[in-house]
DNA sequence: TGTTTGTTGACCATTTTAGTCAACAATAAG
DNA sequence: CTTATTGTTGACTAAAATGGTCAACAAACA
């Protein structure tokens, strides 16, 4: 039940655009090095971003990516289906009538329920709630350390 | 985040058994023809189920497999944890102590929590829930069927 | 004793994943 | 308008995971 780093990467990327958001493009080189995502390998996690409108680009000298929806428009669920795809544990889940056996199968059900639990967790969380707590985190690790 | 065909596999034999509880010892080949799994693969499954005490064997004319426990103290997360490892989609959820990132990540928390929603349904689902599920599926399409 | 079963470990092909690269296209600054 | 800076695309590759096969073996029953 692994996500891919496809996924990781983008939501990493996603946030740090969050986290700047209305200050401008954020530069793809700077996000692999503070990421540590391989330059070229974020460079094509970003075009599927671009498609689905979640970003925008800017080219040439003081470019870079930033984000083209607020914060709390961007739902976790999108990300991980624009770069993963479905989260579905199965096949069956998702196309059932290629699968004549999910007719009379529970094992069937119970991967849907599966997939409904997770799909709650990523559809209720959008980049604003991740913002909001990434900033408690780091107070949080503030206090700690003094 | 696909579950692989092993903890799929796993799940329906189990469950099958299940059903069978009571009755001796279940074919090997018999079960791979009706789960449509091939039996050399299937006889690979069986080794880590019978190693945690799920399963036993009985070799010899008229043998086969059976449940070990009641079907209601074999949890579905147990399953899925031998025959697939962990659920987790990130391995720094497990071992955040090999990720400094996670100390200060908020991705790593909300992937936990991704973690626990789907461990929440594996873990309250058992063996005898599923067969009864299964025989009140049984039972609903049998009234469509008239 | 021999036939019916399960057991094990080694092996293999295919697919997926993660990553690289090179050639290109747009933009801004000077 | 030229050049340096940035993003874009698609083809390519190495490594790992997945799904499956096989053969030799071991136990148990009839």
């Amino acid at each position: 039940m692994k996500l891919s780093t496809r996924a990781r990467y983008g939501t990493r990327v996603l946030l740090e655009l969050a986290l700047h958001w209305g200050k401008g493009p954020v530069l793809l080189k700077a996000i692999a090095q503070r990421q540590q995502i391989p330059l070229p390998y974020l460079q094509q996690l970003i075009g599927p971003l671009v498609k689905a409108g979640i970003i925008k680009t800017t080219r040439g000298a003081r470019g870079g990516i930033s984000l083209l929806k607020l914060p709390k428009e961007v739902r976790l669920s999108e990300v991980v289906q624009i770069l993963e795809g479905s989260t579905t544990p199965v096949a069956c889940v998702d196309n059932p009538e290629l699968y004549p056996r999910s007719d009379t199968c529970v094992t069937h059900d119970i991967w849907a329920e599966v997939k409904k639990a997770m799909d709650k967790v990523l559809k209720s969380t959008t980049f604003e709630d991740l913002v909001e707590r990434q900033k408690q985190k780091w107070n949080l690790k503030q206090l700690k350390d003094h």
